[in-house]
DNA sequence: TTTCTACATGAGTAAAATTCATGGTTGGTT
DNA sequence: AACCAACCATGAATTTTACTCATGTAGAAA
């Protein structure tokens, strides 16, 4: 029977590469590690590491426990801290995954007032997963998954929490002002500036340029959306953003928007969680504080 | 520490209603089972059962550790498995799972030349499951998802493993054999068969008769293809199915095949499985086999 | 009230895990 | 070549843990 601590050993052998290391780490003596393991390997009949000289390296099985262990071994500790928190009346930690650059403005507008009505949840934003938030949300690594890109399969549950229009961002300076709506050719002389993520996955390619087969002057990658303003703001380049943030920062930056085509591109913000298992309360009031959080229009 | 055999004993508490028959089946006794537990809770330093008189109930927590062990236990059985097959040289069992009635007929054309590859490999497939395929197979309750609705996410891979057409099979003595394209309102006549899911989900409402505003003149559910094929070769019905399952039964049955509209309903099988994990050899080449398998056009 | 059933508990015991002491092997160093 | 240091294996002793037995308590049913 694998147990627990037949995981933890292979999980730190693997990264310290060596039993002694490991023992010492998980403080045990080398013996009881060696003795444990020997034991383990007779028990499953068959050997998890080749001892080849005095370097360890996994077999196959050894390599499938270890991968067992990466992927158990944390939804066990992370059960560990949630019941722990429970006991103590406390709440413990909202694990909120983000896929989008843009939502973490939004986000924190939410997270304020949930904080203040949930005093004893501590909140933890993710921004990177290993294998993408729909698999996160599956494997217990978050709680929770803020996306534009909603699946809506069974197992999860996106709500939409809000509807927004993606606009284009210009300078209060740029020869675009004059225009009331862009259309796909007005980009061909101008610098866009956008995430960097492939550019299928943004919509001013995807749902504006590609379709009118247009293309923007220069393309240039921006991590960080103040920065992002900054640059449209002293007119060396646009952007496509959500209205909503744009609105927010016209008070402070010399900046216009501007729909994109005529309908306007319209998206939705979904947070996604987990369905039918045993809910945690905080996770749910989450949800609903979410739904119900005003956006300015 | 959450260990293995709290969660077992949580398990089986649930399913048994009483410590004393989950001790039994455990093998233990009523004594070592209450000790245990105790203990465990003393750990975490909160109850896991409420004892209103000799009434077991799950506190909060054992709610939450209830839904760990449903989770965490058949993982961790599976993975057993797994390791004691490795031990032996065995190979173990192939979990498929099925979104997709028809896919059934294919899947035994592939199964059949893959067990002569792999005798040591089990294939048990799944037709149902509780959170819908993509949830089973992150979390590990299935190895490969056959499924006509791919979702490409990171963590998972989708390859498609044939095209095939969607077509209307109509007996031979139907009034609709004198037409060489099925129009939408060629339908409003017919009693359409089709297998027991949504509307929305079958692709003749959703790609045919929906965009057209026509609907057929009565719709039945039927769980069976073969008993569906019978039902259209007594001309008591037609139903939309791949032209491939249609041309394998021709030959036994008198029914013919009509595309459904002009281009057609061009669709696409695909094998999904999780990526970026360490595999195992015998899923791999069930991978393999299905893009290599010739299917009868 | 009595009886039955289910869980709790303390003390004793069996089993398992861990340590200690030691020996063997490997790979690098002098 | 010889030596040393690092690492793992192993047997026996020891500590720790888990388990059983016997018994107690309390709720529900007769």
């Amino acid at each position: 029977m694998i147990e627990r601590h037949h995981l933890a050993i292979l999980k730190s052998v693997d990264e310290l590469g060596s039993m002694t290391a490991a023992a010492e780490q998980l403080n045990l003596t080398q013996s009881a590690l060696s003795h444990t393991m020997k034991k383990f390997e007779d028990q499953m009949g068959t050997a998890v590491w080749q001892r080849t000289g005095r370097r360890l390296s996994l077999t196959q099985a050894g390599q499938y426990l270890l991968a067992v262990a990466k992927r158990l071994l944390p939804q066990l500790e992370h059960a560990d801290q949630v019941v722990r928190h429970m006991a103590r009346g406390e709440k413990g930690r909202l694990r909120i995954g983000m896929e989008c650059y843009p939502c973490y403005q939004w986000l924190l507008g939410i997270v304020a007032p949930y904080l203040q009505q949930w005093p004893d949840v501590d909140v933890d934003v993710k921004q990177k997963f290993q294998f993408g938030g729909m698999a996160a949300l599956f494997s217990h690594d978050i709680d929770v998954l803020v996306t534009p890109d909603p699946l809506d399969k069974p197992g999860v549950k996106f709500l939409p929490v809000f509807d927004y229009e993606q606009v284009l961002v210009i300078s209060a300076q740029s020869d675009l002002t004059s225009r009331t709506v862009i259309q796909p050719d007005d980009l061909q002389q101008q610098t866009l500036l956008a995430y960097p993520v492939d550019k299928e996955r943004l919509d001013i390619y995807s749902q504006f340029l590609t379709p009118a087969q247009c293309l923007p002057a220069r393309h240039k990658s921006v991590e960080d959306t103040e920065i992002m303003l900054q640059l449209v703001a002293a007119n060396r380049g646009v952007s496509a953003l959500p209205k909503w943030l744009v609105d927010q920062f016209r008070e402070s930056l010399p900046i216009e928007s501007r729909p994109l085509g005529d309908p306007g591109i319209h998206k939705q913000i979904h947070l996604g969680f987990r369905d039918g298992e045993q809910g945690l309360d905080y996770v749910d009031a989450f949800m609903q504080l979410a739904m119900l959080h005003p956006v300015s229009p």
